[in-house]
DNA sequence: GCCACCGGTGGC
DNA sequence: GCCACCGGTGGC
């Protein structure tokens, strides 16, 4: 599960879908988001999710760039919470770790060198955020954010 | 033999 | 101190 915070309110709006919130994620300082831009949400309606211990919080980057068409990323949480690792599987299996790996499979597969480069690509991890949180800490934020549930479950907030 | 997962580190 | 990257490995 993904949410983003609105950047006039600050209450948080679910995102359905990795593809949705990519896209929120990869224009979010250019485009901030902001509670209108869900259809029929105002900032007037009660929050969506609100910020408590019962999750853990991974705070996410801004402007990573929307996964290329055929290629999967994958946001993994380590299992003792200490963070989290990212990778990208091309359309054929391809498992890449790295802009290194990927430029490499980029030289391999000259195929996708008209349409996809290295800068679409980002291995930025989500930071876990610490079980005793700032009492300042949402004030502090000046990005967005993901939050992992126990479940595995996501979250986004934006300034 | 593969790969999901984790630990360590170099560079900033 | 953080984090992008990669080597190693245990379990399948």
């Amino acid at each position: 599960m993904y949410a983003v915070q609105c950047g006039k309110c600050f209450k948080w709006r679910k995102i359905q879908t990795q593809e949705e919130f990519e896209v929120i994620r990869a224009n979010v300082t250019k485009d901030p988001f902001v509670c209108n831009k869900k259809f029929k949400v105002k900032c007037d309606d009660p929050a969506e999710i609100e910020y408590d211990s019962s999750r853990t919080w991974v705070l996410d980057k801004p402007d990573v760039p929307k996964t290329p068409l055929g290629f999967h990323r994958d946001v993994i949480l380590r299992k003792d919470f200490s963070k989290m690792d990212v990778h990208y599987t091309s359309p054929e299996g391809k498992r890449l770790r790295s802009l290194v790996e990927v430029a490499t499979f980029l030289e391999e597969n000259p195929k996708y060198k008209d349409s996809i480069s290295v800068e679409d690509f980002s291995f930025t991890t989500p930071k876990v955020v610490p079980e005793t949180v700032p009492k300042d800490f949402v004030s502090k934020l000046s990005a967005e954010k993901k939050i992992v549930k126990h479940s595995g479950k996501m979250f986004l907030k934006s300034p």
